[in-house]
RNA sequence: GUGGGUGUAGUUCAGUUGGUUAGAAUGCUAGAUUGUGAUUCUGGAGGUCGUGGGUUCGAGCCCCAUCACUCACCCCA
């Protein structure tokens, strides 16, 4: 048999993976839809011209190019080909390439249908996104990303009902334990400011992001390694490690902001953010004011999110902020301020395996199986499949005249829970054998006990 | 792009200083059981030891190359 093989980095879905990967995918699209958030999709490819310098000189060499259809080496100058210099030739050979994130995409569709958009625009996206990367644990070439961004208010209720969102996911996911960590672009350009790094934000940011992953020893050496000294490192990380609730921490940083501006707006913001959530009667619960947290897209401009759970070995699972102008890289003359986050699917899905909250159903083909024992029982055994179909219940016969044995083995082994068995006793007095196969308990009932029972278990 | 690790049955892995016919678990399959799965018992099938070369009387094991997979770093979700 000939070798077959998946390129690398990516992934056939099972049966099983999509039961629980659509229990995933429907729980987050419900939340954003009552959130009024509408659905969008755009196409697999995109013009190269769309995509490139979008992110950065290594974003460019992780995008998939498509080769142009036909002789798409006929007109290229025999000279560029001459030089065997990849890049220089691939704008002439691959006008396409395939998307590397949803944010772009959007981007360009915001551009393209300005006129048409009622704005606030809110729209939701769950499609694949491929890079040219490395893979590997946890990481693939490609993997689906589930976007939801409000363009065009500054109105701080979307940080808000982002936090709600997040909240409401995960109690329909089931998982209770995790943390929505959030920060303010501009309490760290305040923090930025007070240690004295205003010129040298970027390499202050990406050293504290890491704080949580590779302690504050290795970051004072990145730090120090960049030119920061030890008053201002002293300094950092007094305000870095201050310990307590919410209310302290903005306290603390209330006395340390005086003197800066931006950091006052964050704190602002954020309070702000605090108490819009008591307006809506939620609570601050699962919610963490956290320092350190900078992320590295150096887009956002306001709010920074980002959410873990707790006790899996598994980053973070969602994240997101807010932007100043998201089609500013089209050019585009509107303002266009917004703020966006995401869920990280197969990263939520992992961590959902690994603490096993993933529902028994979500992996249930059918409810029942109707098995039959000769060819009068398979006729019968047809009326009944249609009844139970015709009641919304999941059903399937067994296609085959085949021993009773390999009929449970097959509603054992595709995890159908339960088993309406049918022979000539069955077909003369019209009470069908029931059985659960969990329990393996057996109960001889008529179709309609049957069928009211199994309305429980659709 | 940089640096580690691993390739043996469908799958997960054992395999002694290099020495007869390469094993286990699980899965698959047949039966014990002619109306009952999962559990139990009995049998059976299943391998070019990733590939190519080298050392040796002899290589799954040692050496070289190559390919595949995998983990970490950079970056990212």
């Amino acid at each position: 048999m000939e070798k077959v093989s998946l390129p690398k980095g990516t992934r056939d879905f099972g049966p099983t993976q999509m039961a629980k990967r659509l229990f995933l995918i429907n729980s987050i699209k419900k939340v954003f839809q009552k959130y009024g958030f509408q659905p969008l999709e755009t196409p697999a490819m995109e013009n190269l011209s769309t995509l490139t310098g979008k992110y950065g000189e290594e974003g460019d060499q992780l995008l998939f190019k498509i080769l142009n259809s036909g002789d798409f080496l006929k007109d290229v100058e025999a000279a560029k080909l001459e030089t065997r210099n990849s890049k220089l030739i691939t704008s002439d050979i691959a006008e396409k390439g395939l998307r590397y994130d949803l944010t772009v995409p959007f981007a360009r569709y915001v551009v393209m249908n300005r006129h048409e958009i009622t704005f606030p625009f809110k729209r939701y996206q769950i499609q694949p996104v491929w890079r040219a990367d490395r893979p590997q644990r946890g990481r693939y070439r490609e993997f689906y990303q589930c976007d939801a961004d409000v363009v065009g208010t500054d109105s701080l209720l979307c940080e808000t009902e982002i936090i709600l969102m997040i909240k409401e996911a995960f109690a329909s996911l089931g998982i209770a334990d995790f943390s929505i960590k959030i920060n303010h672009r501009a309490i760290l350009s305040g923090l930025a400011e007070i240690v004295g790094a205003a010129q040298n934000e970027s390499a202050l940011f990406v050293a504290i992001d890491k704080l949580d992953k590779i302690g504050e020893e290795k970051v004072k050496e990145e730090l120090k390694a960049k030119g920061f000294d030890d008053a201002s490192l002293t300094l950092l990380f007094d305000i870095l490690n201050f310990k307590g609730t919410t209310a302290e921490k903005v306290d603390f940083l209330t006395t340390k902001f005086s003197s800066s501006e931006k950091g006052k707006k964050g704190l602002s913001d954020f309070s702000e953010v605090l108490s819009l959530l008591k307006k809506f009667g939620a609570t601050d619960e699962h919610v963490e004011f956290d320092i350190s947290l900078a992320r590295g897209l150096s887009y956002y401009t306001g709010c920074i999110f980002e959410v873990k759970i707790s006790n899996v070995g598994v980053g973070s699972v969602s994240g997101g902020g807010r932007y100043d102008n998201l089609t500013a890289v089209f050019d585009s003359k509107e303002k266009s301020s917004g703020v966006g986050f995401s869920f990280g699917i197969d990263r939520l899905y992992d961590a959902m395996e690994e603490l096993k909250i993933f529902p028994k159903e979500a992996s249930a083909a059918s409810t029942v199986l109707v098995a039959h024992l000769d060819e009068e029982s398979f006729t019968f055994g047809l009326k009944i499949a249609q009844s139970l179909r015709d009641r919304n219940v999941a059903c399937e016969i067994y296609p085959d005249q085949s021993k009773i044995k390999k009929q449970l083995e097959y509603a054992d082994k595709k995890k159908i829970p339960f088993v309406i068995v049918i022979g000539s006793e069955e077909v003369k007095t019209g009470q069908l054998t029931l059985k659960k196969l969990e329990s393996g308990q057996q109960l001889k009932l008529t179709f309609q006990e049957i069928a009211d029972a199994m309305q429980l278990y659709k």
